[in-house]
Formats: C-alpha cells, sequence, structure tokens
DNA sequence: TGATCACACCGAACTAAGTTCGGCGAATAG
DNA sequence: CTATTCGCCGAACTTAGTTCGGTGTGATCA
C-alpha cells in the first residue's frame, strides 16, 4: 500500500465530513490547484482508500423511531447456519447492520423499527421462526453515537 | 412531517448508494428535469430526511485490520457518568460507534485498531484506567455487514 | 359546472465546476 | 553537473449546477 502523505489525510477527513463539497472547495482547503486535488481524490480511490460516497438519512425522518441491538445465538455452528442467517438477517429491511462475532454470542444485529410494538413483532415474525436460533437477547438503544471521520491513529496510538 | 412520495423515496435510496452522483444522472435515473430534481434534493435536506454526505473509507486501508465490540458496564447509573463514559469513548480516535443501552449492558462499543495487540493496548491503557468502569465483555468482529441502503418500511412492515 | 388559484414541473440561459493536457520545476540518481 | 522522473500547476474545453419565467394540471369554490 502506497503511503498516505498529509495532503491525503486530510483530503479524506474533508471527504467524510462532507462528501458534497466541489472538488474546488476542497482543493482551496487543503491547498493545492483543483487539478492535483482531482487526480489525488482519484487515486484514493483507486487504491481502496474511499470506498464510495452515501448520503445518510435520518431514520425518524423515514418513521423509525426506535433502534435495538439484538444479540443472537445460532446453533449448529457450521458454515452453512452462519451465512445463512448472515444473510438473512442483511436481507430484511429493519436492519441496518449485522456482525458476526467471536465469543460467546454468534451475531449481533442492529434493527430500527416503527416503535417498540414494531420491534416485538419483528423479533417475532422474522426471528422466532427460525428454527437455528436457539437465543436471543435484545437491547433498545437510547443514543447512539457515531463517529463519521476516521483518521489514520497516530503513532502514539494503539501498538502493531 | 412532509409525505414522501415514490419520487422521493428514488432520491433517497440512489442517494445512499452514491452520494457523488451528478444531479443530471439523478434526474434521468427518477424520470424528471434536472432543475426539479434539483429542488426535491434541497427539499429532502430542508426537511431532514437526508442528513449530509460522507466518504466511506476502508479501515484496512488505514491499518486497522482488527474490530472488535466492547461491552462496558459504568456504575454509578447516573446522568453524569453515563454521559462522561460517553463523550470519553466518542473522542477516541480508535472508536467507531458508542451505543448506550437499555438492559443488562450499559454501553456497547464498537472499536477498529491496528491489531489484536492493538486491542488489548485499548482496553488496557483506555478502559482499565477508568474507575466508573465496573466490567466489560469484547468480541472480535469476525465480519460485518453493513445495509447503506434505507427505505422507507411499506405498510407490511412491523407494526406502528 | 366553470373559473380561479396554487403548485409543481419544465427548459432555456447563465454561472460555475469538472476534466484534460502540455509544460514547468524540484528532487534524485547517475 | 546533467539527465530523468514525478507531481503539481494553470489554461482551455466540456459538462454540470443554478435560477427563473412560463406552462399545464389538479383542486377549490362560487
Amino acid at each position: 500500500m502506497m503511503a498516505m502523505d498529509d495532503i491525503d489525510s486530510v483530503i479524506v477527513r474533508e471527504l467524510q465530513s462532507n462528501a458534497r463539497q466541489t472538488n474546488r472547495e476542497l482543493a482551496a482547503t487543503v491547498g493545492i490547484a483543483p487539478s492535483t486535488c482531482l487526480e489525488r481524490v482519484r487515486l484514493l480511490r483507486d487504491r481502496g482508500v474511499i470506498t464510495g460516497y452515501h448520503a445518510d438519512v435520518s431514520l425518524t425522518a423515514l418513521g423509525r423511531e426506535v433502534q435495538a441491538l439484538l444479540h443472537v445465538q445460532v446453533r449448529p455452528l457450521n458454515r452453512e447456519v452462519i451465512e445463512g442467517f448472515k444473510s438473512y438477517a442483511a436481507g430484511l429491511p429493519e436492519v441496518l447492520s449485522v456482525f458476526v462475532l467471536a465469543g460467546g454470542d454468534d451475531f449481533l444485529v442492529h434493527v430500527a423499527v416503527p416503535s417498540v410494538e414494531g420491534l416485538h413483532a419483528f423479533l417475532m415474525d422474522r426471528f422466532s421462526a427460525r428454527r437455528e436460533i436457539v437465543g436471543f437477547r435484545s437491547s433498545v438503544i437510547y443514543q447512539h453515537h457515531r463517529n463519521r471521520v476516521i483518521d489514520p491513529l497516530d503513532p502514539a496510538g494503539s501498538a502493531r
């Protein structure tokens, strides 16, 4: 992997904050010519540092007032069951995220539903019928803070 | 809240998939004039449906090979302690997301670190010294699937 | 039922940005 | 000291963003 210099870091940080600013604005912010900036951004995409640009949507605006985290245990623990459940969960419209975990719980599923009743209905309709699920716990989310800007860890960060 | 019609839904879905497509492309996809499309997008932002545009970055490209979920219990359970831990965790560069939860665990923290050693160092350096933390469990993430496109739930979805 | 109003959409004109490319200058290696 | 490479720049060209007046449609009310 090619090195990212300071300019690349600033570009990446800026685009994480606002992916729709113009190339000229971005160039002005980082202090290089627009043409150079365009090339830098293109390279960042080509190198796979920037993987895409996405609009963020308000879940409440879409009528999803309640979020929850569902810890799910499935059995037996083999590839078919795990992949099967993962793609099943990922395909549900209520599901925001699916984590496959090491340790006690096998999955963690982040969902957004219209209401607490909706959460109950979701669990009953979508989860209870699945035979591979041997147990789950659900935790309603009171608050969710997301760090949108991710910088390279500085050398003083966690050990390599 | 004003109603979202089908055209708005398509616009929102498209911008979630690719926030950097041109307004003309977007207009062509949804089948309206560019000027109309521009106005629609502006209204979606004004109404708070679209909250922002963000570049997605490869964590591996930034040298963070390992992700984990940390379940954290803090005591005593009062506003100062909870807010204090939340903002502390949110301010750490390794932290991607902080969930404040109902139920047994009080927090769930999503972190990305360079390595398993980095995870260990993070827990020792950043968490162990905090007096309010009375316990935590960490789960390494094997896979993470994220649904980037979130549509309004159709009427057949979870009960309201 | 017919007239009026409101509203969203459209398209043209203008402004601004994206994109390409030739050349320049600095840094490096020979 | 010279040759080479590489990234950066800026001008020119292409394309897109933005504004605004006009138009058609659907709703409201007499």
